[in-house]
DNA sequence: GTGGTCTAGACCACG
DNA sequence: GTGGTCTAGACCACA
């Protein structure tokens, strides 16, 4: 559902609420759709529940969430914007800049580090692929 | 001379040495430069002495520093020990996964963003030749 | 737990970083138990918290430890990756000549020296099993 | 002349001051003896002459050296009581720890480290021995 | 209550 | 003037 590293030192509830805001923003998730109770997405990530709680919590009190007592939780209709062009853009070339700069880190050449990122998103293509006919076939 | 987001949850001190790191990894700083003294950077960044005092100690005991007693920090030749090549292509697929996932929650088809990727490296590779252009005509 | 002397010129956290790796090498401590908290070290060695959580970070980047967030600081399974062969090689030398240059300080022979390591040796053996004894009699 | 370890987080002073008082303390030097000019000694340490001047210093004000202008610098006559057998043997139990611990942590056997250090001393008597023929032959 | 981060400020070691 | 060590104390993230 989303991705929390923890060994990232970034704070757990700040990469959840990232990752909720960015899932809205780019439309992986629309105004309506109901997220995962707090107890599901904490064993999911395998972090303490009182964290996605708050999470949660905070992103009610900003208008992004709305809670239905006893049923769940929702995304609000008009819950964020759209993230625009530039702002994505900007962030893309964050998540590259980081992959190349592990990568020099590593001392692999930048050619190779995008040859092997390739290679390793078909990988992951014809994994998930894979997954698929399994589980639906 | 590098960029502090205080309002970035992230912490200082991980803000500054992925920032060096960067740095070293691009080749904006080389081998045997000084970086500024914990002092100066402190006051440029308005963070405490001792967060940037943290940093470096971190970096020199990673290998990626060197500190000389009473004259300064400086850029080490080889920043660290390679790891060895099971280990590095551990690291090396971390690091895809990284982008592929951060890529996937922007909403962006991972062969959009791959090619993105290389045109980021191209721009790198392009401001890096310039800059040494500018340094030693 | 530890000992700490303040009148030693080696600084404090050199000083506990050491004791807590003879600790663990010697068998002391062993993978998986429980260090005393920051504070509660603190206290007892009479050091301020943030030289023990120093300590304890320093620990934790080089492999030795793992905090659990929340939780508290355990010793960890593999105390770090096993060096590669010549490297440990290496680096055993330098503990070898570490150790006879100090005896030879002290106006030991050699000879006197290495007969003396095999009897410490052989003594802290004895202790190990006798402690293992009353632990899990 | 003296063993001085960069690596060590222990100040050069203090490791110099305790080298110095070790030799008299164990008859490697005796009282009347010269010591090597301050400048000397900083070259073949690879330390500050500061750093030599200061420990010279300390010494003369606790009596354990004296120094006569425009002469040299040379040990008290009772410049400091023999080392007691058990300081001694306290001093080269601390030794044979660190080495034991060091070994441990390596992950090499005691056994193995105890045979590795007869090795290396073997192999450092013949290399002494070697070079004695060569410089006076 | 656990560890983590940051600050302000003192003093030390070294060149 | 350089980095290093230590302290006291505040506030945060997490269980």
């Amino acid at each position: 559902m989303f991705t929390i590293d923890a060994s990232d030192p970034t704070p757990l509830y700040a990469q959840l609420e990232r990752a909720i805001r960015v899932a809205i923003a780019t439309g992986r998730l629309h105004p309506g759709d109901k997220l995962p109770t707090v107890r599901q997405l904490a064993v999911e990530l395998r972090i303490n529940a009182n964290t996605v709680a708050k999470v949660y919590g905070e992103l009610e009190r900003a208008g992004v969430l709305e809670t239905r007592r006893g049923v769940g939780t929702f995304i609000r209709d008009r819950g964020g914007r759209a993230a625009s062009l530039p702002d994505r853009e900007r962030q893309l070339t964050m998540l590259a800049d980081r992959f190349l700069a592990g990568a020099a880190e590593l001392g692999v050449p930048a050619a190779e580090a995008v040859a092997f990122l390739k290679t390793r998103w078909l990988d992951q293509k014809r994994e998930r692929s894979h997954a698929e006919r399994v589980e639906q076939p």
